[in-house]
DNA sequence: GCTTGCTATGGAATCCATTTCATAAAATAT
DNA sequence: ATATTTTATGAAATGGATTCCATAGCAAGC
């Protein structure tokens, strides 16, 4: 209820010096400070951030854009976020938009309503050519490598690093190979596919269409593509398969109809997640919690300055297990 | 950088009317409210948002208390709220507080600065008394039984649910029962300890404390405890244990370990997670997803009228599947 | 002794939209 | 024909802080 104004007239000083005690202003007698402060804490005064927020233009708010949280992907690149946004004193807004475009606009939006001081998109359903207006209204940082638009992002090289995988399996010996994805069209879903394509091509590998699988997602997707492979009249000696969840699914129901991995199916995974390592999936670990912390940490310089964008590149490594 | 009182004075009216046509108010002219309309388009003109939350004292947000966002469990509650959200909506704050009592506290304090118009908590390291003071600013629910206390809850019974768990692997004739938990003093966990405990005691079944291990979390903790139950010179004949992850970790080192589940071990698992249906595990579901997208409907409620705390109470089952 | 620099303080402008109140014209009711 | 309601419009108050600018006392420098 208590207002600055108040807090002036009782402590019988101006606006001006309460807002200088309220900020750590240097310039403000040690009778006066102490005054003011007896008086906020009479009045159990707090500011109205609001005002705040209006009059220096700034909110301190930073909005991720993500189709789902309940996915781990999502949920570690978010926890590198959280853990760099809590250090650095500022709040995310956690907008799961289901890929839904108008739902991504209007966060964008809230960037030019001054809402928020800045966006993450993880993951989107929008072109760049969409997105690219909205640099205009505040920093702009997306987890797919931006290229040469005016905006930063930080990523992992999708087509490289799969590449890596499926040189990987076949250094092992292996030649066919299968494929399992995620969304047909995302767009690292997308690299990966054609990072795949290009890779049988140039070895000369034979390429089934029956042996790419679109749409994995859970652990039981997983599963449903091991039933599949066991139906097939010729099935692949090798799977890659973007997820461990997935890769999990798939181990374990192979196995349970008699399939020895690495042995008849060799599997390898990507993400390196927890289940991964139980398992001894070998999988490609491509950090994204650092994708998370890395990607808070460049709109958060955006915010206090830095202007050009800049495009980070994280490392990938095979962590070789017992499943290739 | 055009405001309102700009768009007035270029389409001839005033601020009020520029306000009118913003918020679809009736009272304005066709005439003017095309001009209105003509000239936002021309200047790309926005609210100021920041303007709106400090006039209406309503900012559009609520804030998420949770320790970690990457985590099965929390994962699919703030998917709960996000959804809940989205439709409403609403914006979520996602505070990720890591159990610090000052982060969780500084959350509650944005109720008070008026930042946010409601706080769900999904789980505290806060004392209900600590977090009761903040009633006066804004909405409050919480995730666990709030009781008598002013603020809103939605629960499961743990106790209750716990319980029938146990009397679930009594039922099926196992006598030596083991439990593993997550933190030991989580207050849900400290219920499922209790209920445990009150188990035993009123079945006079044997309790041995190197049978009830904590601090699990990960499929890596499960693994680790299967370890240790292969080692024990007497082994419980079944386990309950929260969380599916750990139980799967647990199922797949005793498996790999050649112990055979259930005959030699049962599994009881908690959460219904879907590496348990792909494992097969017995298990307990909770409505996880439910109790996020309930807090969201209640602080929802709250914050457009409602004020008399409810305390809304979730149902659970047993999903019986193969591992007990 | 005079200029410069630092500390301390407050007045007033500023950020920007909403809403109450007042007024008047037009439409409807009596 | 008069009274009442509805529609349309704008001036001004309001929400609550920050900050630029002006002023003044006091200390240090030359």
């Amino acid at each position: 209820m208590a207002n600055i104004k108040e807090i002036a007239r009782i402590a019988g000083v101006s606006v001006t010096t309460v807002s200088r005690v309220l900020n750590n202003h240097p310039y403000v007698s040690k009778d006066k400070r102490t005054a003011v402060l007896k008086t906020i804490e009479q009045l159990n005064y707090t500011r109205n951030m609001n005002a705040v927020h209006l009059i220096t233009g700034r909110t301190g708010a930073v909005a991720v854009i993500l189709p789902m949280i309940n996915s781990f992907y999502f949920s570690v690149v978010m926890d590198g976020l959280a853990q760099a946004a809590l250090m650095a004193q500022y709040r995310l807004i956690l907008c799961q938009t289901n890929y839904v475009p108008e739902e991504e606009l209007k966060v964008l939006n809230m960037l030019r309503n001054k809402e928020i001081d800045g966006v993450v998109i993880v993951s989107t359903a929008l072109k760049p050519e969409m997105i690219e207006p909205y640099c205009a209204y505040g920093p702009i940082v997306t987890c797919q490598n931006s290229g040469e638009r005016p905006y930063s992002s930080v990523y992992i090289e999708h087509y490289a690093a799969f590449r890596h995988g499926l040189d990987y399996l076949h250094s092992k010996g292996h030649r066919k190979i299968g494929y399992c994805e995620g969304r047909e069209n995302g767009s690292s879903a997308s690299i990966r596919q054609s990072a795949f394509q290009d890779f049988l091509a140039e070895k000369g590998l034979p390429f089934d269409p029956e042996w790419m699988i679109f749409d994995c997602v859970r652990e039981e997707d997983g599963a449903e593509v091991a039933r599949r492979l066991l139906d097939m009249r010729s099935r692949p000696e090798a799977m890659i398969i973007s997820g461990d969840h997935v890769a999990a699914g798939l181990i374990i129901e192979a196995r349970k109809h008699g399939l020895s991995i690495p042995e008849e199916l060799a599997v390898m995974g990507f993400d390196n997640q927890p289940i991964g390592r139980l398992l001894e999936i070998t999988t490609i670990d491509n950090q994204l919690y650092q994708m998370g912390s890395a990607a808070f940490e460049i709109v958060h310089k955006h915010i206090h300055g830095s202007s050009l964008p800049v495009t980070r590149k994280l490392e990938y490594r095979i962590i070789e297990r017992s499943t290739v």
